[in-house]
DNA sequence: ACGAACATACCAACCGCCCGGTATGTTTCG
DNA sequence: CGAAACATACCGGGCGGTTGGTATGTTCGT
């Protein structure tokens, strides 16, 4: 059900536009309080064209988080880490990239599908679905990365390729409220430095079980 | 300015009943989505009562964040786990106690602070300092058994206590993103559990400098 | 000691505005 | 033309916030 929009190729249309204004307005200022003529004045666009493309504002967050899925993952996978021939190389480089896209405004860097899981996962189970689906979709794609340089390194540990992925992504999103709370990059850049060292001790030593403090 | 209340010590007050309504319908709900009405009706109070105690929903916002950061301190100094001798034990157990009171529903478990800090970040600088302090706050309790155990085992370390500290809440405050993503605490429990073995990797190595990857 | 004067805590009713949503055009393109 | 892509104008309701009032202390001059 994805938009041809072949009419118009001029320009960005609208639906494009709202699209893009949600991802910008709604990190900056949270979905329940962007309303839907923040959303129109921000597109350039009518409530009318607003609705003619959304049924309802809680249908235009579920499209908001399906974009963002969709951009997000074509800008990773364009990027540069996956010409590397390590695999744990690219799994570092993947974090790298992270902290490299750590600059500027909060509303900027952070992670709008993440912002809106918080916000919504109460009342509109359909938008914290499609958070889920990009997130998780998203920490999926670095399973293989992880698995070859596990397997590359002969690490037989009491983690999974999936969890860890995940883990990262618990990281990243943590990274970014504590970034949020003060205004500034940097404690977000010191908590991705954190999960660099996990990752490095992890796959420093060959056939670590973790050496566990208790049975964790 | 603290609130005596002196005067009705029979039942909780309207002011305080109004901030155990917001810690848990914010949580639920969101702090934009939460109307004054809804924490009237949830507290049991009429909206004369909230407009007597708070200026406006943001003065609210602002006093639930210390609302929770009062009850949370008390909360956590009052764990059994600050009773055990070894800093580093204290640590574990720290996180272990985390991991011990994430259960039932996310709304439960998830941190308030945190949500409203992601959510009101760019619109209310009044309830985002009040978040920070919070959690910031919070997070230094933990720096002097970080900085124990670290001399205690020798630890020379390109990390600070305090960063240790921070990138704690970081992964907590992940994990309850990745908790709401999906509804369970599985996903949850599984970062703290990376946590855990960070820590167990970062303090049984003597003289680690972290062997980082490069030069992060 | 006592009551007038004041303060606190709360309630019921109301207000204007802005919100999500709709009904009805008008333009544009194949 | 005809339909999709937009714009204009307009609701009804809920929102944050206000007003005026009451009941119950508390203070203090005498």
């Amino acid at each position: 059900m994805p938009r041809p929009a072949k009419h118009h190729p001029e320009r960005g249309d609208a639906r494009t536009r709202l699209l893009e204004a949600a991802r910008d307005v709604i990190r900056a200022k949270g979905f329940a309080a962007t309303s839907v003529d923040d959303l129109c004045k921000a597109a350039g666009v009518t409530k009318g064209a607003f609705f003619h493309h959304f049924e309802t504002k809680e249908a235009l967050g579920v499209a908001a988080a399906a974009y963002w899925a969709e951009t997000t993952s074509a800008f990773f996978a364009n990027a540069p880490y996956h010409r590397l021939d390590d695999p744990l190389d690219r799994l570092f480089g993947y974090v790298d990239f992270r902290k490299a896209i750590i600059d500027g405004d909060p509303a900027e860097f952070t992670c709008l599908v993440g912002t809106m899981t918080q916000e919504v996962y109460g009342s509109h189970p359909a938008i914290r679905d499609a958070c889920a689906a990009s997130i998780f979709g998203h920490a999926a794609t670095l399973e293989p990365d992880i698995a070859a340089a596990m397997a590359a390194r002969g690490i037989e540990a009491d983690w999974t390729p999936a969890s860890l992925a995940r883990h990262t992504q618990a990281v990243l999103q943590g990274a970014f409220i504590l970034a949020k709370a003060t205004g500034g990059r940097e404690e977000a850049l010191e908590s991705v430095d954190h999960l660099k060292r996990y990752l490095t001790l992890l796959f420093s030593q060959p056939r670590s079980k973790g050496t566990p403090h208790d049975g964790c």
